[in-house]
DNA sequence: ATCATCTATATGTATGGCATATAGATGAGA
DNA sequence: TCTCATCTATATGCCATACATATAGATGAT
């Protein structure tokens, strides 16, 4: 049995008539009474009582066209919601990412691709940059969304958007007063840092530093960008933070601006080579959402 | 799209391996190859990523697997209840009779088919024998049990069992206690009757009297043959009676057989001619019930 | 580096689905 | 009642396409 067999019986269970249901199929009336007539042989079963006046339905019959309705109208739901797929109108993101990149705009972006896209679902997992390389290695995720790319040639790392560096300082400090200042002020300053055990984000401001010719005194390690500006703001030390995360205001915190050499923060969108559709259509949503 | 690539994708999402799979469906690989690649041009979407040391599913393939398994097991699913009504293991049975042939076996019949074909409905509407052939006529019905048949081209008339006639008679009527009688005896006799007008059966009673040399002297005409026991029992008259009828045993009833000539009182099934096979199933199985 | 193994492509073949032609059946109308 | 119109079934030939065979290309294993 094919779909053509259903698709024939049902257009000769609307018209009953060899004839016009062949008309309407868009095929000669002999080929018709031929996939009938096999249809009824396989099923080993009359569907149509006909003479040359009349065809009308057996009890048989009106059984298989609810059947064949069914099958025929799953069918078309398969292809479309595949097609949906197909596309990236439809699927389910599996993204994992940081604290600090959903701050800096990426729950935004969430939100307005779901809204313009009903049928995609998205699933977000925080954790740390390198569990997220391993999560999508191990295609548990689908996205990673990164300060700082991992190094893999298996993996296509797009770049999302740009971000600056800035300073976040206690309330009290010194610099406090100062809407902006540069790296090299800072060399003798306690910092708060990400670990540099987890993090190539820390790595990379460590080593921007270096290149000016200090290194950062570092008094405490940890992992999310919410836990530096606490820190921060309980008077621990300063901090470098992406802008968006020093904006957010916390009580006893200052956000400096970084003039002149800063190191940057963007972010990225890490990959399997053989993403879905969806995948590359929320990237290129999220890229140009920032943008504008 | 076609059944065929529902089937081969089946496979292939299974196995994960064009050559296993098409081993498994009879077929050499390359067809196999070729009928995937046109299920993916239809649906415009790759179902499987694929190199030449591994296949796995998309996201999209994941969800056409769903739906194509529903879609073959619904086609399974199809064609077995077709089968089962082509035979006659199922379906729906709308049958016509009278009350009189209900008790006379019908109803036994019908609670023993049921339990044997619990896939088949059977409804069950009582009507005078004229209505009877009206609605099988118009497919209302699709089966009449009647007395005496309806002489009819297009319908076919089975005999389904026979029954003798007996008669009714009043506790206190002077035939009340003999076991059996003869007809010409009760040519002076008040008789209960059914109404002429509806029933050829009565009709048949009827000039069965006359051919013995009388007419019965008919002093109340009813449609159920309840009606005449009750009538009989309240002291009306007698009257004819099938056996299973006048044996129900009514307070102020006796039933008395009849001896030498004695009309019959034959119960047939009538049905279009184009009966479905759950039909026939049907008639057979009440002859040889009752038989047995 | 070679081989084994898997999928993709190329090409020939044959099954079967389709069209054309026609027979057979049946109801309508003269 | 005969003829005609109309519908389905059958017969026959053609062609599309599903399949097999052969082979190329790719990739991981030894």
């Amino acid at each position: 049995m094919e779909l053509r067999h259903l698709r024939y019986f049902v257009a000769l269970a609307e018209e009953l008539s060899f004839t016009t249901a062949a008309q309407k199929l868009n095929i000669s009336q002999p080929p018709l009474s031929q996939q009938i007539r096999d249809l009824e042989h396989e099923l080993k079963t009359e569907l149509f009582r006909r003479s040359s006046r009349q065809v009308e339905l057996t009890a048989a019959g009106h059984a298989f066209r609810r059947h064949a309705l069914a099958i025929l109208a799953q069918t078309r739901q398969a292809a479309a919601q595949v097609r949906a797929i197909g596309q990236g109108r439809a699927g389910i993101i599996h993204l994992a990412t940081t604290n600090s990149v959903l701050l800096s705009g990426l729950s935004l972006a969430i939100a307005e691709f779901q809204r313009l896209h009903p049928d995609v679902e998205i699933t977000i997992d925080e954790m740390p940059p390198q569990e997220q390389v391993a999560a999508l290695k191990a295609r548990r995720v689908d996205i990673c969304f990164l300060r700082l790319a991992p190094d893999d040639r298996d993996l296509v790392v797009r770049r999302v958007w740009g971000e600056r560096v800035g300073l976040a300082v206690p309330a009290g400090h010194k610099l406090a007063g100062k809407k902006a200042t540069t790296i090299l002020e800072l060399k003798d300053e306690d910092f708060v840092f990400y670990r540099l055990r987890d993090s190539a984000f820390a790595a990379h401001l460590q080593s921007f530093c270096a290149q000016l010719g200090f290194l950062p005194k570092i008094v405490q390690q940890v992992v999310e960008s919410m836990s530096i500006v606490s820190l921060v703001s309980a008077g621990l030390g300063i901090g470098f933070v992406p802008e968006s995360v020093g904006r957010q205001g916390l009580p006893g915190l200052r956000y400096l601006r970084i003039t002149g050499p800063c190191p940057v923060a963007d972010v990225h969108a890490v990959t399997q080579e053989d993403a879905d559709p969806i995948i590359d259509q929320f990237i290129a949503f999220a890229t140009q959402a920032r943008a504008g």
